[in-house]
DNA sequence: CTGAAAGCGCTTACAG
DNA sequence: CTGAAAGCGCTTACAG
């Protein structure tokens, strides 16, 4: 095992000083350095293999390269994936590295987590209690805000909100002509306050648009329990039922359940899901969908890293607001065939 | 904005040495200390909110806390996701953390990666590039090889192989009377290696077994396309076709394509997806799959990670070999009705 | 238990 | 450009 390469060493090889090298390797411009040697310390660096010391470097400078990535227990279907996968890409535009926490759950031990992570600063996707917001403001680490949920007192912090989702399923369904409205999620016991969080968005709206107070239900994910709830919602009314589902999955285990009550899709009752997955387009008939551009939303979430490290991005420019869109397809398509 | 609390301040306040308080701190129990004052300094540390600077730690014990992730490009449908969440619980037992990488491809680019995070290891999910390993081997920082993928020259590290997951769909096809057996995947962007290597043991395993060259596919992901394979590999024969398909919603698509062929399933076609997602028990017909063991997959790679770091667990204890499993449904059971 | 000290590897002012 | 130095916050051997 070679004893790892230090910034003597570079300078000894390169026969230049300490103070060179540190300025040629951090590429400080402002220090005024021939571009030879400049291209020579690099050069030696390279071939002896030069590393550098994370540590050391962020003692130093009293302050770490990494943007932590603090996720609630969620799994929902890969789309949080994307979102930070966009974020880890912006910010590294920065000189920072995004690191995304995997392991038992971090809430209350939030102290013990900064105390071996370098962080320059954490991205919180859901608040934080007050014993890790403690920890969090002795560790004099910045938190950014990246609530993706309403809390009480707490109304979420990123542009795409819940609401937005469900109004979008609902407007939809409204548009193809289904007078009673419905919501349905599966039990996911990692996903429970994203699923209450629709459900109660769902209630919100139709209120709001004065609608006739729609039923909804979270139910375990077997075709027999979506069955049977929608037995119950159908069997009072002849009235084409347009069910909003939590996701796609949902959405296609309400047309199976469909199947199964003898109720035709779309013309009984219209299904319309989320996250706009393969399985929508896969599926036969076919399943609406919504889907929301995630990009737009970790560039935001990216600009209030930057803000929060004083790298002041220059970019005033206003975002886009966050954009959901509906996919038509055959589980709503009342009207014409097919999808 | 308050000066974060160092050890000094701890000791200051607790009335003893600043050497006293790294013992209490690390839990130093070769060190005589009396309990009281153990508890004491805690107290104190506990009250003045002191949370350790990570760098200063690895700088001076020499390495980093933190577990490495270094994923490829993949989006395999969260069965990753559940694997590396498993592997930080396990790791963390360990005073370890686990951490993700996110953000654009390390690749070629790891000596920048490590330079800015404090790593104790790396645990890679695919061979490294020459420039990488001699990056990796110039910080010093151990790398633990998990990759779950056949390169050449460069078998498999993992217990679970392709191979055997091929191998249950090709066994549970075969035992439910399918004799001409095809495979099918749908384009992935993002998990090119992974459909390639499941084709490739699907030949292989059909050439081993002495079967009939069965067709294979990879088409985009639409029904159409699936139709088209589908009835170029079911016109010149009636004999039912069992179809191994990449994953469970590939499967979905094949009974999508079945229908608009006119194939009955499983009468005329049989379909087995993997993964054993949630849209297999929901689709109807329900898909019959393959689950294979995670957490037995975690305990190894964890158990290889603490080796790595000299922490010989005494565990000698053999680990289960991987446990690959079908699930039976609907949509290849030929001779019964239902799943 | 204390107290003084070294040293991990780096960055950065400072005098030349 | 160099060279000598301080100091980031910690751990740890050492003499008392």
């Amino acid at each position: 095992m070679t004893r790892s390469v230090r910034t003597a060493d570079v300078a000894r090889e390169a026969g230049v000083s300490r103070a060179t090298v540190s300025y040629v390797l951090n590429d400080r411009r402002d220090v005024r350095l021939s571009e030879t040697t400049r291209d020579h310390v690099l050069d030696v660096a390279r071939r002896l293999g030069y590393v550098g010391s994370p540590a050391a470097r962020a003692l130093r400078s009293g302050r770490g390269d990494m943007v932590l990535l603090l996720l609630p227990e969620w799994d929902v279907a890969g789309q949080i994936a994307l979102l930070l996968e966009e974020i880890g890409r912006l910010v590294s535009q920065h000189g920072l590295v995004c690191l995304r926490y995997e392991g038992p759950h971090w809430r209350g031990s939030l102290d013990r987590l900064l105390a071996r992570i370098p962080a320059a600063c954490v991205v919180s996707f859901d608040p934080l209690g007050t014993h890790d917001s403690q920890a969090l403001r002795s560790s004099g680490v910045p938190e950014v805000p990246a609530w993706l949920l309403n809390h009480p007192g707490q109304p979420h912090t990123t542009a795409i909100d819940q609401e937005a989702i469900v109004e979008a399923q609902i407007d939809h369904l409204l548009q193809q002509r289904y007078k009673r409205l419905a919501y349905l999620a599966v039990e996911e016991p990692r996903g429970q306050e994203f699923t209450q969080a629709r459900v109660g968005a769902f209630h919100d709206i139709c209120r709001a648009r004065g609608l006739s107070r729609g039923p909804s239900a979270v139910v375990t994910s077997d075709v027999e329990s979506i069955a049977a709830i929608l037995h119950s919602w159908t069997s009072s009314s002849a009235e084409p039922l347009g069910v909003a589902a939590w996701n796609d999955t949902t959405a296609l285990g309400i047309v199976s359940a469909a199947g199964v009550c003898g109720l035709e899709v779309p013309h009984h009752i219209g299904v319309v899901g989320a996250d706009d997955t393969m399985l929508a387009s896969l599926a036969r008939p076919s399943i609406s969908s919504v889907r929301f551009n995630l990009a737009s939303e970790a560039k935001g979430i990216a600009a209030r890293i930057s803000a929060a490290l004083g790298q002041g991005t220059d970019e005033t420019e206003m975002l886009p607001s966050a954009f959901v869109e509906i996919v038509p397809r055959a589980s709503t398509a009342k009207t014409t065939m097919d999808g």
